[in-house]
RNA sequence: GACCCCGUAGCUCAACCGGAUAGAGCAUCCGCCUUCUAAGCGGACGGUUGCAGGUUCAAGUCCUGCCGGGGUCGCCA
């Protein structure tokens, strides 16, 4: 089964072919010019300078090898060669019954799916989540959807910000705040090694009483800071990090503490968003390899000493501008950013093999990644293009700057959420729908119609570009938004429980008017939509499809009866193409990771 | 200073290896609820695609220069 653009494409290239002329001119898109044709094809302008012949002669040949074709109802020539084609009714109902009777309303299934790693950019311990965050995770999450659907075999891996300088600067700023745990600290450091499980359960316990993500939220920026103003303050931190990477047992605890508080908070808020992580796994995972790592990059003469510094160089000769190096060990004998993102590069191949690394982590990282990538390849941890950063850009305020509140401050996601979901209640009520739901339901829908507010919004942009971060777009409920999506969706279910209650029945597709070719077209253009979003990692394909199709039956639904249709035929057909749209729009929905409602 | 990204309707954004008349939404104006959810549908208005060159039968898309905005440029992550 494939979609008609494929099959056309497919038809036209063979004729090319039998002209003589290379099949990749047949390659055939969806018209400009609907008032024309469902298809075109520019290969016949392409084709003119190789061949050495005029346009419209070539197409001339095309469209006398392809006429009488049953699958066309025209096909023509127009301008300066343009191929015009019109599928015939017969086949458009076919693609239509086809689409219908597939689970997966027409789009296809890769047969040799690959491994693909999907890493978020990692969040951060004690860091609360803000709405830069919000492009990583929902991009991230889309990207990974749309792999696995596409039939590869897919792990999305959180990769924590849980290592490091910022640890350091926790522990010194909670046993600074907290008497007990500083105690805790020193008695725990007197007698090392010989504790047992209980015992590490007892302190977690009493740290778990002490020290919750509240207080962590409150201290980490006090002490990031402090850290910056204050040096003997900064250099306390910088000791307490290299004893807790060297395993002092106390703060081992204390970190494991604050790792998983953070974590269990983060994954709350992510699943509130439809954000879910196959892998949590953090910088600290891979600390351990590092050693072995710079050894063995060592062995292979990758690194050289440069200013104290131990780095690699990954500089090529087509370089417009030198790329500065990877710096693998600062002059202070520490790992840096680069070491442990190579390490996990290792650790990945070790584990999963992946033969696609997907990045979703802002645009300004790019020359990082680039680094990183370069040194993977020239140490052999990865193959040349196996890893690709996804960039996005920022989303800024109305100075044009990366977003912050009034107050200078960044806006926590929390409260974004929860300021798209006091208007999505007022909606609701005013509406008129608050007094008939319980209550259970009403918080759902709530949150439902603002998450995919949300999303969509940002999903619609391509990933690419920065954008002004305006809170009314974000939460306006009307014209190309989340909510529009929804609520046709909801308009489709609301219509089939009639169709259930009154006992009708679906049936065979049959095209009759121009609302429901219309709307058949974009449901075979689905697949066209999945697989350059997909190429691209670009979900704002995918959202742009769903609109459209959203927009389609919208006209369907005002031109086309389906309960009071003229007879029982046609009512069937219509109840069919209803579901069928239902299917396809929540199935790209799900790809942006946004949820239908049975009602709003 | 070097390099990267961006500049499209009043605003926010699209545009399928270069292709016909550059598309949506918002805003503004005009119509449409006794029939399946009007968070909707139809229509109107709105463009020298930052500027100047170049390549091409054809440029928003490719090349050069300039202007404007953002970003990056080894010991933070």
């Amino acid at each position: 089964m494939s979609d008609l653009k494929r099959s056309l494409s497919e038809a036209v290239a063979a004729a090319f072919a039998e002209l003589g002329i290379p099949e990749e001119y047949g390659r055939v898109t969806a018209s400009d010019r609907p008032d024309l044709a469902d298809f075109q094809c520019n290969g016949a302008l392409a084709a003119a300078k190789v061949v050495r012949k005029p346009p419209r002669e070539i197409a001339a040949g095309v469209v006398e090898k392809l006429s009488g074709r049953p699958e066309l109802a025209s096909v023509e020539i127009a301008g300066l060669g343009f191929i015009n084609l019109r599928v015939s009714p017969a086949t458009l109902s076919a693609r239509a019954n086809e689409i219908a009777a597939d689970e997966r309303a027409g789009a296809s299934l890769f047969e040799s799916p690959r491994r693909v790693m999907v890493d978020y950019g990692g969040p951060n311990v004690a860091k609360p989540m803000h709405v830069g965050h919000l492009r990583a995770s929902i991009i991230g999450e889309s990207v990974k959807r749309l792999y696995r659907f596409r039939g590869d075999e897919v792990l999305g891996d959180a990769h924590f910000g849980d290592w490091g300088f910022q640890m350091g600067l926790l522990i010194v700023a909670v046993t600074d705040e907290d008497a007990f745990v500083r105690n805790l600290m020193e008695r725990l450091a007197q007698g090392s090694g010989a504790y047992s499980p209980t015992d590490e359960r007892r302190v977690l316990d009493e740290l778990a009483g002490r020290v919750d993500l509240a207080m962590l939220d409150r201290l980490y920026p006090e002490a990031a800071a402090k850290a910056k103003a204050d040096e003997a303050f900064r250099d306390r931190a910088r000791k307490a990090t290299a004893e807790l990477q060297a395993g002092r047992y106390g703060y081992r605890l204390l970190w494991k503490h604050f790792v998983e508080v953070s974590r269990v908070a983060l994954q709350r808020e992510f699943h509130a968003l439809g954000v879910d992580f196959d892998l949590w796994k953090g910088e600290s995972d891979v600390d351990a390899l590092i050693e072995p790592m710079v050894r063995e990059l060592d062995e292979k003469r990758l690194l050289v000493d440069d200013q104290g510094a131990r780095i690699i160089r990954i500089a090529r000769e087509s370089d417009k501008r030198e790329l500065p190096p990877l710096l693998v060990i600062s002059s202070e004998g520490s790992a840096m950013y680069g070491t442990t993102d190579l390490a996990t590069i290792l650790d990945r191949r070790r584990s999963f093999d992946p033969e696609l690394v997907l990045y979703a982590v802002d645009q300004r990282q790019a020359d990082h990644f680039e680094q990183v990538f370069r040194a993977a390849y020239l140490a052999g941890y990865a193959k040349e293009g196996e890893l690709e950063h996804i960039g996005f850009g920022t989303m800024n305020g109305p100075d044009g700057k990366p977003f912050k509140t009034r107050e200078g401050g960044v806006l926590k996601l929390h409260d974004l959420i929860e300021m798209a979901r006091a208007k999505a209640r007022e909606r609701l009520r005013e509406a008129g729908l608050g007094a008939e739901l319980d209550p259970a339901e009403f918080e759902d829908i709530a949150h439902k119609v603002a998450v995919s507010a949300l999303k969509f919004s940002d999903l619609s942009n391509f990933r690419g570009t920065s954008y002004v971060f305006d809170l009314d777009r974000f939460t306006s409920f009307e014209g190309k938004t989340g909510p529009y999506l929804l609520y046709q969706a909801v308009r489709i279910k609301s219509v089939l429980r009639r169709v259930e209650a009154e006992g009708h029945e679906p049936g065979r597709i049959k095209i009759i008017e121009p609302a429901e070719r219309e709307l058949v077209l974009l449901l075979d253009a689905f697949e066209t939509a999945l697989s350059e979003a997909y190429d691209k990692k670009a979900p704002n394909f995918i959202a742009d499809h769903a609109f459209k199709l959203a927009q389609a039956f919208s006209r369907f639904w005002a031109a086309c009866p389906i309960l009071q249709a003229e007879d029982e035929t046609i009512r069937a057909s219509r109840i069919r193409l209803a579901t069928t749209t239902l299917r396809q729009m929540e199935l790209a929905l799900d790809l942006l990771g946004i949820e239908t409602p049975e009602r709003m």
